[in-house]
DNA sequence: CGATAAACTGAACAGTGTTCAGAAAGCAAG
DNA sequence: CTTGCTTTCTGAACACTGTTCAGTTTATCG
């Protein structure tokens, strides 16, 4: 194999044709994550998109494959979104404690999902009735990632001690786990959490989905409550108070415009 | 089954017209509950229920004004539904100690959303993009009789002692809750509850959702797990470990059929 | 019976995702 | 430049969708 192909050098130097390409693939995904926020997944539609680039229906087959294909590719996005928000957060604190690094984490956790309500939808409430990732993919990588890095954190409380080990439970087998994330919980370890992400993550959910009135109540201040009782089960007391606050502040000049969905 | 003619006379001699037309809006209702298990929200088709039903399209517009009609007519049910598992799953409990019949409720409510997977997503997620309840319905009256079932046990067990008082947080003014719930709760107490709600109703959403993989994860162990570290933090102790079980062979004798969605 | 209201039909409208033959444009080699 | 090949794009078509509306059938009641 002598020649050099076009694909070869193309991230070097991309042709004319390669970067029109890239560019209405991302104009694609712009408009359509527009529709997603406006509509919501259902709202999304091939026509729609079509119309607002100026193409016909059926060239923007030259790009996606089909609308599940641009599900994907939004999926995709919207997890490796929140990874970097998550990741953006626990920068804030990167040379504090792992109480106030995962506090901020969850926080940015809820900021990004607030802020982008139905892409939260899109990645964590199956709302597109047929599709499915497909496997091996991105998709599940970038899943795996907004995981990861809250597990790492977990893992270096305990190796530190600044969180309490797990008090014995209900034995669960960690080993799929473990071999998925490269890492070696124990059973409790891994109960654990399991069940915290399930409570900051259903904190999340209820309060996305305007299951708590915010006319009833004040979702701040519920949300750091349940992440206090969190951290207080996990040893490593309440966090610095502050720790909302700021990591919001930061997220709102980084990633400036778009509303919180809180006490609409 | 919703209480739609039993208003008046018409409950006591229904007329022949109304007699077919209560069928018929069952059958429907009937219908479109396939439809939605089968393809979700989003795959509910006005024209499909018309043919299975063998009536034109036109003449649905007789039973439901609407797609939207419809649809809260289902929400509606599936409210009602998971409030009718949740009181026959905190019955088996009956004479219990409040800790058990916490922990049937929420088996129950596990149980129900495992077997309704798509109405759990209706009901709870937002999956209808234009749609919105309307308001003083029963939509939002069935809503909140499943919480208060479960506000109703949590104050008992406060009243008597078996859950320990929580202990003191941020303030969360509980005036408007109080007020739609006629209730007398402190913000404590309200907190509490709501974040436990947040809890496993957080657990439960993960596993309808399939975010937490059946291949690694004992699904049925992780949740009692987390319901029991619930129940230990409000003080009544780890529950008889038998509830789950109980509860399940329960309704599947009186629900039976539908299969549960885990390790599918 | 006849009058009236409810139930229902079939056609139409504007929309949807997807497919396909064919035209237009970009690009490399002769 | 021209030739040949590939990618990109169009326009029409197909089988759907929810909804509306003028008419027709049907049931109920005076």
């Amino acid at each position: 194999m002598t020649s050099v192909t076009q694909t070869d050098n193309a991230a070097a130097t991309p042709s004319r044709r390669e970067r029109l390409r890239e560019e209405l693939t991302a104009e694609i995904k712009r408009v359509a994550r527009v529709q997603l926020a406006e509509k919501g997944a259902g709202g999304i539609s091939w026509r729609g998109i079509a119309r607002e680039v100026g193409m016909s229906p059926a060239a923007l087959y030259t790009y996606f494959e089909s609308l599940d294909d641009l599900y994907t590719a939004l999926i995709t996005d919207s997890f490796n979104s929140l990874s970097t928000w998550v990741e953006a957060s626990i920068d804030v604190f990167a040379d504090g404690p792992v109480g106030d690094r995962l506090t901020a984490g969850i926080a940015g956790y809820r900021e990004w999902s607030l802020r982008h309500a139905e892409e939260f939808r899109l990645i964590f409430q199956n709302v597109i009735p047929g599709y499915e990732a497909p496997e091996n993919s991105q998709t599940v990588a970038a899943n795996l990632k907004s995981s990861a890095q809250f597990l790492a954190l977990v893992v270096e409380g305990w190796a530190t001690g600044e969180l309490t080990e797990p008090s014995p439970g209900p034995f669960v087998d960690p080993s799929g786990m473990n071999e998925k994330f490269g890492m070696e919980l124990t059973s409790d370890q891994m109960r654990v959490s399991l069940a915290s992400w399930s409570t900051f993550h259903g904190a999340v959910q209820l309060e996305v989905n305007d299951h708590i009135d915010s006319d009833w109540v004040d979702n701040d201040r519920l949300f750091t409550a349940v992440v206090d009782q969190l951290s207080f089960m996990c040893g490593c007391g309440s966090a610095d108070p502050g720790v909302h606050d700021r990591v919001r502040t930061m997220l709102e000049e980084r990633w400036p415009g778009r509303p919180r969905r809180t006490s609409q």
